[in-house]
RNA sequence: GGGCGAUUAGCUCAGCGGUAGAGCACUCGCCUUACAAGCGAGGGGUCACUGGUUCGAACCCAGUAUCGCCCA
């Protein structure tokens, strides 16, 4: 035998790299757009530049690569397409923050210079996630990788940024934007996380005597910017004062009482002060009632105006305020704590200030249309279906999108402005009028990352890349961002590629969290890192671990445990295999048709097909969970529990007989190494290759059920075998038989049962000799209508044995009081269906059967 | 405040109208010539609560409680 010697365990590290670095040099994970297969394609999420591989990643291409190399076994042309993004804000944070080491700001070196730095950072320091990928067996077309600021893709953001403006959907307005004071940037709604935060809840008396009026805030500073106290029409407690001015404290300013729909009456007194500058809410009351617009902050968040409080920052101010005010009397009530929610920036946590500025928005009403219709006339499905609700709510309410930020790194906002305030926008292939000067904003990451599926795949340009490969046949993301970026997507595929949709699916998972359901954090130090995993258990068994809990939509938890358990199966595989081939098992010939096998081997060739159906079925429905329990059930419980040691016994018989169940040995790891190898790609590429000689397993065919192997009958003589075999070995276990020990016994009735065939592998698995001269059963047990009498070799543990039984019976006299009462009635009789009733009826004469059977043997036990 | 989801064995989760399941953990016995990262056997659940629909409910409906997430 030619076979290569394996070793008892397998060992992750002494394969991983090997193979990958070959899958690669093989070219087995590059697509080709000129090919004739059908294509099947998926592109990365991109990571962000700055970022490094975490547990969420690792589930999330875990499950693209499960796709991507199966579509690949099945034939597609498929393509699985990496990069990342430039993540503007996170970048420019970084090594601004190593400029910092220096002595130097980024004004220091002047934009250029720092955009320059920036490229050197990532040169040397960006992008470790992709040497991770690596790790992790991502089998990604590494020739086709891209990133947000490459040249193409630049083109593709200043293109499209030039179509949506000549089409009106861009423009540029005054509006109260969330505002980061330390990065010193707008940001979008999405990029603002809110919290419950502690703060407080003041309330203070605006003017005086009859003409005053009582507001409550939890933001005391902005009252230096008030230009309004705003009622309810309908309120009566303030109709007197609508109209009329009242005196704000500490400015000495009038401000007017105006009437407004959107004020809650039934909130705190029904007066609220209007703060246009520096509140969303207040902006539109201020815009509803022509009122003006005081700025009493600059972008630092600190005050510049009103002599006392200039200079102070808003957190310095408000306590100030406050303290001013009630100098003054002039505080009617103060609550502290007061809960209440609270914007930070997503990329620092600093509390975000709504800032009146001029940005540049999208007009998101049709595009964000066009994205809904997409998924609701199903040119896109959103998986689990659940979720598309979320989706709708988000798209049917989005606000426009604030598209500028006040940052260096990013796609510089193609405007440029004349002399006398004439604005262009200029396309990729054209040129700024002379004299013109171009607007200092960058664009949002996301408006790059929008563009992602038709940009990586080279539009604007007609490429056979878009053409082949183009709409993406499935996006797989976290639900957390299904409207972060998806949404994104949607708006931006549909309008550049006439209503073509950039995805067809999109299949949502959920986030990973650890082994009692929590969030993972930083803080609470219960974050697994998945390059550990991959360290001490093997990049097989991270993903498999991940895979195993992936059910759609909903999150997953893992622990270091289930690790050592997929890690434990893994090699599990590899020691079955090891067996296999030990054995020779072999795929050198065709299987023998099922009528030259034994109903162990039908039986196995059965349940493969079944198996293979089942697990199809579950990755067209992105259930990873039950493709991977599908799996993992067969290969342990049914091939190795049982086929494996049953075939032992064929081997042992040596011939044909022997050299068949080769085969099917070797069929039967074929199909299952292939099976499972979208989930562990290296454990199995290593077996495949000794089992079968060949190169590669990433291009092996995907299994095909073949109907000619079905066998309901084989089935169930196995069942029963199985039955049988358990039986005995409880009543072994029960009489504290050691698993090894051999026993005589005399299997009575064998021939007339249903697994007639199989008295020597019942005698091999149960460690049964052959009565000998003097053989004397102590005990005997009914199974399957064969009687077994065993020679305990000992005294029987008649107490043991009657307790088990008293145990069996009672179960036996519930299941059988059970059905007998179903049957008796006589609603059940003609209103349940007739399977019901028919199986109802095997229930009772099993019962029936099972207590005659155990009741026989009670009596024959003798007397303690 | 609005919406969504969850509540099943110690933990994490399947099951979604017809005998309560898995993995891990637990107990007992085993180095039985593929595997001790293993083998064999076993214990463990009034399916959150209260009503309703049904011949029959973990599953469908209504309400309650608790938890989680998203949005405002």
């Amino acid at each position: 035998m030619t076979k290569p010697e394996l070793p008892t365990q397998y060992t992750p590290a002494d394969v991983e790299t090997r193979s990958y670095e070959q899958w690669v040099a093989d070219g087995r994970f590059h697509a080709d757009s000129g090919s004739d297969k059908a294509p099947y394609t998926i592109v990365l999420p991109p990571p962000n530049v700055t970022g490094s591989l975490h547990v969420g990643h690792a589930l999330d291409h875990s499950i693209q690569d499960a796709l991507t190399r199966r579509a690949r076994m099945r034939g597609f042309e498929t393509l699985w397409l990496p990069g990342m993004d430039h993540a503007g804000i996170a970048t420019q944070n970084v090594v601004e923050r190593e400029l910092a080491k220096e002595g130097l700001s980024r004004h220091d070196l002047g934009r250029e210079r720092f955009v320059e730095r920036v490229w050197q950072w990532k040169a040397e320091s960006g992008g470790k996630i992709l040497g991770q990928m690596k790790r992790l067996g991502d089998g990604v077309d590494w020739d086709r990788e891209r990133f947000t600021m490459d040249e193409g893709l630049s083109r593709a953001v200043q293109t499209i940024f030039k179509r949506l403006f000549d089409d009106g959907l861009i423009y540029r307005a005054e509006r109260i934007i969330n505002w980061c004071p330390r990065c010193l940037t707008a940001l979008s709604d999405i990029e603002v996380e809110h919290s419950e935060d502690e703060g407080e809840l003041v309330s203070i008396r605006y003017g005086d005597g009859d003409a005053s009026i009582v507001v409550a805030t939890t933001r005391a500073e902005t009252m230096l910017g008030d230009t309004a106290v705003a009622v309810h029409p309908g309120d009566e407690r303030y109709a007197h004062l609508v109209g009329t001015e009242v005196e704000l404290p500490l400015t000495g300013r009038r401000i007017p009482v105006v009437a407004d729909e959107h004020v809650d009456p039934e909130f705190g007194t029904g007066a609220v002060k209007v703060t246009p500058a520096h509140d969303p809410n207040d902006f539109e009351i201020g815009r509803r009632h022509d009122l003006p617009s005081l700025t009493v902050m600059d972008e630092r968040g600190v005050v510049t105006a009103h002599g006392p409080f200039e200079g102070l920052d808003r957190f310095e101010a408000r306590p100030a305020v406050v303290a001013a005010l009630r100098e003054q009397g002039r505080i009617v009530a103060e609550k502290r704590p007061y809960l209440h929610s609270v914007g930070h920036c997503s990329r620092c946590k600093t509390v975000v200030e709504p800032r009146l500025s001029l940005q540049w928005f999208v007009s998101v009403g049709p595009l964000a249309k066009a994205a809904g219709d997409a998924v609701r006339d199903g040119r896109t499905v959103i998986h689990p279906p659940e979720l598309a609700k979320r989706y709708f709510d988000w798209v049917d309410d989005m606000h426009d999108w604030c598209i500028s930020r006040q940052l260096w790194w990013g796609h510089r906002i193609p405007v440029w402005y004349g002399p006398a305030g004439e604005v262009v926008c200029v396309g990729p292939d054209e040129e700024p009028p002379a004299g013109y000067t171009q607007d200092p904003d960058v664009l949002d990451t996301w408006f790059s990352s929008g563009l992602w599926p038709i940009s990586t795949l080279g539009w604007p340009e007609d490429t056979e890349a878009l053409r082949k490969f183009y709409p993406t046949t499935v996006l797989v993301t976290g639900y957390d961002i299904l409207f972060f970026w998806v949404v994104r997507m949607m708006m931006f595929g549909l309008y550049a590629m006439d209503g073509q949709p950039p995805f067809r699916t999109v299949a949502l998972h959920g986030m990973v969290r650890d082994q009692f359901g929590k969030k993972m954090s930083k803080s609470f130090g219960n974050v697994v890192d998945p390059l550990d995993w991959i360290e001490r258990f093997g990049a097989d068994a991270t993903r498999f671990t991940l895979l195993r809990g992936a059910n759609p939509g909903s999150d997953v938890a893992i622990s270091e445990e289930w690790a050592a358990g997929s890690r434990n199966f893994c090699n599990k595989i590899w020691n079955a295999t090891r067996f296999a081939l030990l054995n020779g098992a072999t795929v050198a010939a065709p299987l023998p048709p099922p009528a030259e096998l034994t109903a162990t081997d039908r039986w196995i060739l059965a349940r493969l097909n079944e198996v293979i159906t089942e697990v199809d079925g579950y990755f067209e429905d992105f259930e990873f969970a039950k493709v991977s329990d599908a799996l993992y059930h067969f290969a342990w419980d049914e091939v190795c529990d049982w086929y494996v040691e049953l075939a032992k016994v064929q081997i042992a018989r040596g011939g044909e007989e022997a050299d068949r169940t080769r085969l099917v040995l070797g069929h039967v790891f074929d199909a299952l190494l292939r099976l499972l190898h979208p989930l562990t790609p290296f454990v199995t590429e290593e077996l495949w290759r000794a089992l079968t000689g060949e190169d590669s397993i990433t291009v092996a065919a995907w299994p095909g059920a073949d109907p000619a192997y079905a066998d309901p009958a084989a089935t169930a003589e196995i069942l029963a075998l199985q039955d049988l075999i358990t039986e005995v070995r409880r009543f072994r276990s029960d009489q504290g038989l050691k698993p090894g020990q051999r026993v005589a016994a005399r299997l009575v009735g064998m021939e007339s049962s249903p697994v007639s065939a199989h008295e020597e592998a019942a005698r091999s698995l149960l460690r049964l000799d052959a009565p000998s001269g003097a053989f004397s059963p102590t005990a005997t047990l009914t199974v399957q209508g064969v009687t077994v009498e065993i020679d305990t070799a000992g005294a029987i543990d008649v107490a043991a044995e009657r307790k088990r039984l008293e145990k069996d019976l009672a179960a036996a006299r519930k299941e059988l009081a059970q059905a007998t009462g179903k049957l008796a009635n006589a609603q059940f009789m003609s209103k349940a269906p007739e399977d019901v009733v028919v199986k109802t009826r095997a229930r009772e004469s099993q019962a029936r059967a099972d207590i005659e059977r155990i009741e026989a043997q009670l009596a024959a036990l003798p007397a303690t």
